[in-house]
DNA sequence: TTCTAAATGAGAATGATTCCCATGACGTCC
DNA sequence: GGACGTCATGGGAATCATTCTCATTTAGAA
């Protein structure tokens, strides 16, 4: 009852749901729920807080959307291409950059059912500083 | 102001540390501050839970505790052997296995200098449903 | 257009974690 | 062994992200 789950019924069109998916298309990093709903406000589109928290979870659960964990807890999130992937993020300033890490997934299976542990799943994001943000 | 400080002044011995760190050294798995507090409780210890979160924080910034996040954002600790590893966590019960992943740090870091970003930093632990959980 | 279920929003509620600060207890110097 | 300066403790308030509640609005089907 969690992946097995069709979309049963797609998603409605709303003014909201519209607004929040252009918002996040315009960022560059990751960006929490809060963020985006303080910069949806400075441009002037009213949304409320629950509904840009709600929306951005389902399209993440629609895999419309990458979230992670940032190191403090907060979960953000980011438009990105398609397939499995994993983030390089800037904890500076926030730029991301997308990692392939061919090999892994299989090298992780393996280790894994080696110990009798299915259904994986796992969340792997590197955080760093980037080059611009190290030179001083 | 981080990670250069020196142990300036190494951390008083008092009966609270001493009792939570027996009781993070009898855990089979990962438990979270409150769960030590609570199972402290149970077993007839008082200790604070202020100085439960503050005590389990500092034994992880020591290195003498691994800390890990939960999918559901919580911070959960663990006595661990010395030396890189990852963890295998059972989604259900707890239980948990080191693993390590040889090459894994080398690739990432060929991967991120690639990319410009350095001081790299990562968690990755992987949660899935162990043998004993998975049979009926 | 009409109707119904889904979506929204404002604020309350929750829950983990941290802060505050008065009190208590290590460790040190005598 | 005793006095003292500090760090540690604890309990309750405060914080903060996130979720819940529920009355109201609205998309989309009939």
């Amino acid at each position: 009852m969690t992946s097995t789950e069709r979309s049963a019924t797609p998603p409605r069109k709303t003014r909201q749901r519209a607004e929040i998916r252009s918002a996040v298309e315009a960022l560059d990093g990751f960006a929490t729920s809060q963020d985006i709903h303080d910069r949806m406000r400075h441009d002037g589109s009213a949304v409320g807080l629950a509904t840009v928290y709600r929306t951005l979870a389902a399209m993440a659960t629609a895999g419309e959307l990458d979230a992670i964990r940032t190191p403090d807890g907060q979960v953000a999130y980011r438009t990105c291409s398609p397939g499995h992937h994993h983030h390089l993020v800037c904890r500076t300033c926030g730029r991301t950059e997308e990692i392939t890490l061919p090999g892994l997934e299989a090298m992780v299976r393996t280790i894994a059912s080696d110990h009798g542990f299915g259904e994986l799943d796992h969340e792997l994001e590197f955080f760093g500083i980037c080059g611009s943000c190290s030179r001083p």
